[in-house]
DNA sequence: AGCACGCCGACT
DNA sequence: GTCGGCGTGCTC
């Protein structure tokens, strides 16, 4: 009976999907819908279950599809994605070629993205009534109640009373109850008391004068080698950015964010300092978004996933070491913050302040080309020197667990002047390997290897236990070869545990502490290791964790071991990460008044990429190797996408990305412009977890063709039958070709 | 992604 | 005779 009347207006959902389309949905009864709901999350029914959809468009023009539903509430009264974040949002559901459900479903918290209103986040507070202070002598001298009236003749929110009156709750409520006390809301401090910082070096007061004329979006690469003080130029410019009235986001790698971080900037910045970090609870995430979007959070400080954050009076964003892989999320949504931080920075009309002692190649090019800033810091803030670099030669050397002679003379001679010494392995573990003496056979993982790619299990807890590093999967040693029943299975090579095994008997004098992925489980066991050995002499055992974070002042030794395996590794961003890996693990030692020393065993003292990090230093392997990538055809001269399927049988991942490459290959056929492809071919690693891989790769020299052709196909692609029978991801600019 | 429906093997 | 394996199809 009301056919004729005009369109009401229907709610288009994004919706948590892997499904390239938005739903439509009737508003929730009792209520219409306008362009002002775009933004606004709802409740709806799908098939047999309740989703959170948010609101992408409102359709008035279409005919409703049949079996229309009704949304079935609103759950928010104004929208909670709008402007500048809804935007980018958008942008990087095109850039991903991901649904818009997905994608906003992995950039909000989990609470919000679960349905739950945005939580509340006043600041509470207490202070004496004026009956309080009138008749505090009523209250007996010493007693709680009169400790806590006292410390409330200012008010005090409760973070504060938490950190320095222990026990707070009780007498506050005690002291409520008789009228003496009131709790109070807050309102969010904008400007807290500057610390006066210190004095800044020609370099970093430059930087801190360039950076203060820049008006608008910028990118600025503030490229400074270890100890030159980033983090004071960061600290300045976020100082300017508070003064402006405006909001910081700065986003640091997963292990960056310390307790001792944070500290430094709360100290400072006299601000709060709102934190997001992988041990957050998920209201505890969920408050420091609201707080953000209320324009309550002024300052930000956060991992990956904080580059979601909303910034309604943003004027900053900084992201330190730029180059830290830990950026680009490898599953779901494989996006790259840095990336999207700067798509953001330019929505906002902001800068974005990149820094790093090692940059990436992309940003280096950048800066080459005139599209970034190029801010250098040379010198190391005060008085500390750089840190003599020797390679050790260790051909035709005696090893113990890996270690020369040499090296253990230079720990000794370390240790015996009072220094601390770092040694760092790129692997974890007892051994990498477990043999069999007699007939050569290998321990290897059964849910990764195939006949051609076999993949070593790991010996762990001093050869009592066999784990895969890739999957996970433990099982006890053997007693005996499982194929000759031969009693001689020995471990092979040298893993952080057996270097941790020797040190302790042969510098038992001293601690010695293993730092890595096993030993470090907890979310503050780095922290309390390196607060149990202080300043005392002593020795640092570890991988990739150690090379960066925390600052050891009384580091005199780095020593680096086992790295001759990556000097010849096939994928092309190997040598990058290397040199990166080189040069921060280098950058530990030495940072206070005490010179510092480097050692670099290797059997290959002669090869290029040692003799010119150490003679030119990184900016010189940086030339060199960008110069190869151009002559390669590699990143950043060129761009990749690469699609990938596993399933749990070889044939079927293979069989999408064929009949994936011969749709792009129509698709190609109207395109202008160059765009390769390469494969389908099984992935260097082709069997993970009890999952066969295989994948697609492309590269343009120029993004438009790519994404164009992308775009073309990837709705076909959803609607493959073979797709069906495999997992398939799209990974644009993907970091490693694993 | 869920969650149904739908046909073929080892169990109370 | 059922419980349950995962192939196939759909979700406004």
């Amino acid at each position: 009976m009301d056919s004729h009347r005009t369109s009401p207006g229907l709610l288009q959902l994004a919706l948590p999907l892997p499904l390239p389309r938005l739903f439509d949905y009737r508003p929730p009864a009792g209520s219409s819908a306008c362009t002002g709901d775009i933004g606004r999350r709802v409740k709806v029914p799908f098939g047999k279950r309740e989703l959170v959809g948010v609101v992408a468009a409102i359709n008035t023009e279409q005919a409703p599809v049949p079996g229309l539903r009704d949304a079935l509430a609103w759950l928010d009264e104004a929208p909670l994605l709008s402007g500048e974040l809804w935007g980018s949002l958008h942008w990087l559901a095109r850039y991903t070629h991901a649904p818009l459900g997905e994608v906003l479903a992995t950039a909000l918290p989990s609470l919000l993205r679960h349905g739950e209103p945005l939580p509340d986040t006043t600041t509470w507070a207490w202070q004496l009534t004026a009956a309080g202070r009138a008749s505090m002598e009523t209250l007996r001298t010493g007693s709680r109640p009169r400790q806590l009236a006292e410390f409330l003749t200012t008010p005090r929110d409760e973070d504060t009373l938490a950190h320095r009156f222990e026990g707070w709750r009780t007498p506050a409520r005690a002291l409520m109850k008789r009228g003496l006390a009131e709790r109070i809301a807050l309102p969010a401090p904008r400007n807290g008391d500057l610390a006066e910082g210190p004095i800044l070096n020609p370099e970093q007061s430059a930087a801190i004068t360039a950076l203060r004329e820049i008006n608008g979006f910028a990118t600025v690469l503030l490229d400074g080698i270890t100890g030159s003080g980033k983090t004071e130029v960061y600290l300045q410019a976020i100082a300017d950015c508070l003064k402006r009235g405006r909001q910081a986001l700065v986003l640091v790698p997963e292990i960056g964010l310390t307790p001792q971080t944070l500290a430094r900037f709360r100290a400072r910045l006299g601000v709060p300092i709102h934190a997001l970090h992988s041990s957050l609870s998920d209201t505890a995430r969920a408050r420091v978004w609201a707080a953000a979007q209320r324009g309550q959070a002024r300052v930000i400080v956060g991992t990956r996933s904080a580059v979601f954050t909303p910034l309604p009076e943003a004027g900053l964003i900084v992201i330190d070491e730029e180059h830290d892989t830990s950026y680009k999320q490898q599953d779901g949504i494989r996006y790259h913050a840095r990336d999207f931080a700067l798509v953001r920075g330019k929505a906002l009309d902001i800068p974005v302040l990149l820094g790093s002692a090692t940059p990436s190649l992309e940003s280096l090019h950048n800066a080459n080309t005139g599209r970034y800033q190029h801010l250098r810091l040379h010198q190391r803030a005060g008085s500390a020197t750089p840190p003599e670099v020797r390679i050790l030669d260790i051909r035709k050397r005696p090893l113990d667990a890996g270690l020369s002679p040499e090296l253990m003379a230079a720990i000794r001679a370390a240790l015996d002047a009072g220094g601390q010494v770092l040694v760092f392995k790129n692997r974890r573990g007892y051994a990498p390997v477990l043999l069999c003496h007699d007939c050569g056979w290998s321990a290897h993982c059964p849910r990764c290897s195939t006949p051609e790619h076999p993949s070593p299990m790991t010996v762990h807890s001093a050869g009592r236990r066999l784990q895969c590093h890739h999957c996970g999967y433990r099982q006890p040693v053997p007693p005996a070869c499982p194929d000759c029943a031969s009693l001689a299975l020995e471990p092979q090579g040298n893993g952080t545990e057996r270097i941790e095994e020797l040190l302790t008997t042969r510098f038992a004098d001293v601690p010695v502490l293993r730092i890595d992925r096993s030993s470090t489980r907890r979310k503050d066991a780095l922290e309390q290791h390196f607060a149990a050995l202080g300043e005392r002499p002593g020795i640092l055992v570890g991988t990739q964790m150690l090379a960066k974070g925390h600052d050891l002042p009384n580091l005199t030794l780095a020593c680096v071991v086992g790295i001759d395996e990556g000097l010849f590794s096939a994928d092309f961003r190997s040598r990058e990460k290397l040199a990166q890996l080189l040069i921060q693990v280098a950058g530990r030692a030495g940072r206070a008044e005490r010179a510092g020393k480097v050692l670099l065993q290797t059997h290959h003292p002669d090869h290029p990429l040692l003799l010119t990090l150490i003679d030119g230093g990184y900016h010189v392997f940086a030339a060199e190797e960008l110069r190869e990538r151009a002559a390669a055809s590699f990143p950043p001269f060129t761009h990749l996408a690469l699609l990938r399927a596993q399933g749990p049988h070889a044939e079927p991942p293979m069989r999408f990305l064929t009949a994936a490459r011969e749709h792009l290959r129509t698709a190609l056929q109207n395109m202008r412009g160059p765009l390769h492809l390469h494969g389908p071919a099984p992935a260097p690693m082709p069997k993970r977890a009890g999952l066969y891989r295989a994948q697609l790769l492309l590269d343009a020299p120029r993004r438009g063709p790519l994404h164009i052709a992308l775009a073309q196909v990837i709705p076909a692609l959803h609607a493959l039958p073979e797709a069906r029978r495999v997992r398939w991801s799209l990974d644009i600019d993907p970091v490693d070709l694993y």
